[in-house]
Formats: C-alpha cells, structure tokens, sequence
DNA sequence: AGTGAAAGGGCGTAGCG
DNA sequence: CGCTACGCCCTTTCACT
C-alpha cells in the first residue's frame, strides 16, 4: 500500500503540478506514453478526485493583495456549535482555512491589501465567528506551494 | 492607485484562478473579447510575471501525503546566518516557507505521509537549519487556495 | 490498458482597422 | 489595442490489439 498509484500516474501528476496547462502532447512525450492513453489517465484521475482543479498561481502584489497573514483562531465561548468554517466562508480575504490540533482551533491564511485591511479583515472574523484571534504578519514567502514529493 | 490591474484583467486572472486549464476560446467568451486578444493579454501577464504560473490541486489523502502541518522555527543561535531557505529547500515535504513578524522567525507549511514520516521530516529540518520547532497537525481542511477576491 | 488514425476545434501568428 | 483570417497542432473519440 504505497498509495495505491502507479509510477505511471505519479508521473503524470507531477508534470501536473509542475505545468497544469501542459498539452497532452507533451505530456504524453515526458511520460512516455501515446497521447490517447495519457488523456484517459488524466480523465480517470479526475473522475477520482485525485486532481481536484488547476488554478493559475498569481503574484500577490502585482493583483494589490501585497499582505499576507496568519490568523489564529480561539473560541470565546466554548458552547458554541463548531461552525466556524461556515461562518467564514463568504469572506474572500481568507484563501484557506485549516482546522487544527494545538491551542488554537483554527489557522486561517489570508491576503489583504493593506494593514488596514488587515484590521478591517480581523473586526469582520471576530464579528462573525466569535472568536479570539491572534495574527501572524508575513514579512516575505521564500518559496510556497511547490510542487508534493511524489 | 487600485492596483494597476485593468477591469478585463482581472477578469481573466479571475476565471484563470479558478480553472487553469480554460482554453482561451472559453476564457474569450466569459470576459467578452475575441480569442486573439485574451491570448494577447494573457502572454502579457505571463511575462509580467502576474501569473506566476499554472498548477494542479491534489487531493492529499490519494497520492499518500494525508497528513498535513504548520511548523514555526526558532533559531537556537542568534548570531547565525539567516539561510534558512536555502538550507530547508531540498526538503520536498516543505511546501511553503514564510518569514514572519513574531515570536517565531518562519512558518513552514508541510505534507507528510504519516506520524512517521513527520517525526523524520522534524528531525531533518532542525539538523539542516539549527532550529528549535513547534509543530501544529492539520486535523482537516475546511477549504484551501481559493482564488484571491479580485 | 495502450496504440494509431481521423474528424473537429482550438491555438497562435499574421496583417489590418 | 482589438478584430478577422488562416494554417498548424492539439484534443477527443473510435476501432483494433
């Protein structure tokens, strides 16, 4: 059980997550494989859900989203229904979201334009959530979202 | 001073967060321009180096990588050199760096394929850069790498 | 599951408004 | 800077192995 995924797909994957606009051509030429059976290799890993999108990957400050942060999240009232995802949802500063063990229950990444959007961005996550949070400015990204070891 | 980001080009870069592999023809027709001129402003912002580039999204759990982590660093000796990129960037499992304001100096994002592996990775990580880490294991992932409110 | 061929459509350059 | 035009390459499917 190494994960169930042959060397085959490994490598499509990587290719992938290397250059997800790579044409089937050259995918099929860098795999070694014809180009119909490299499409239906990608269909089937689609399908599965082993590919989940592809997303164009954007410089920060060249779209005017120059600050990124790291919040943290701490529930205030410790009753209340664990819905805080949903609760975040519709504001679009926050890019992800992860529930996590530790003393906080949520880390969420966001990109904002300023540090006043920053503190706008906080007012509206405590109003809407009810939580205490805690911020984490990021200075510079020496390197993000590269590619998974496969 | 919005950004310096044109109507349409945010508009492109929008649909291009979304799906990376749109072809322009589909891309044309959502902004409402002919498919040489989205090509055109595309390349543009290419070179421009706004997008960066194009990736696949990948489900963690199928290709073996279940087990994702924030690690903070703190440097154990404060008159070393600040090289800790270049000295953690043949680690595959860290796939973000962040230098960061704080109590710690970096936040590294990891994927790891188990307790293990984590254990391995940790260990690695402070032989490499001389650092003391603290370690916070995702539980789950509400959402991640949604595309920035443009 | 992979190959090769064939039809259809998108890509990418050119030349012009 | 955007549009039309056109040739080439890629995508997608199908029958065969």
């Amino acid at each position: 059980m190494t994960s169930g995924l042959e060397p085959t797909d490994r490598a499509i994957l990587r290719e992938l997550s290397a250059d997800g606009r790579c044409s089937f051509t050259d995918l099929a030429e860098r795999v070694g494989l014809s180009v119909s059976a490299v499409h239906q290799r990608v269909r089937r890993l689609e399908q599965r859900g082993v590919v989940q999108g592809y997303a164009a990957r954007l410089d920060g400050d060249q779209i005017g989203l120059g600050l990124t942060a790291f919040i943290s999240l701490t529930p205030t009232d410790p009753a209340a229904p664990d819905d805080y995802p949903q609760r975040l949802r519709h504001l679009s500063q926050i890019e992800s979201c992860y529930s996590v063990a530790g003393e906080e229950s949520y880390i969420l990444r966001v990109r904002v334009a300023s540090p006043a959007g920053l503190e706008d961005l906080l007012r509206q996550i405590r109003e809407a959530a009810k939580v205490a949070t805690r911020t984490t400015v990021v200075l510079s990204t020496p390197f993000e979202n590269r590619a998974p070891a496969l």
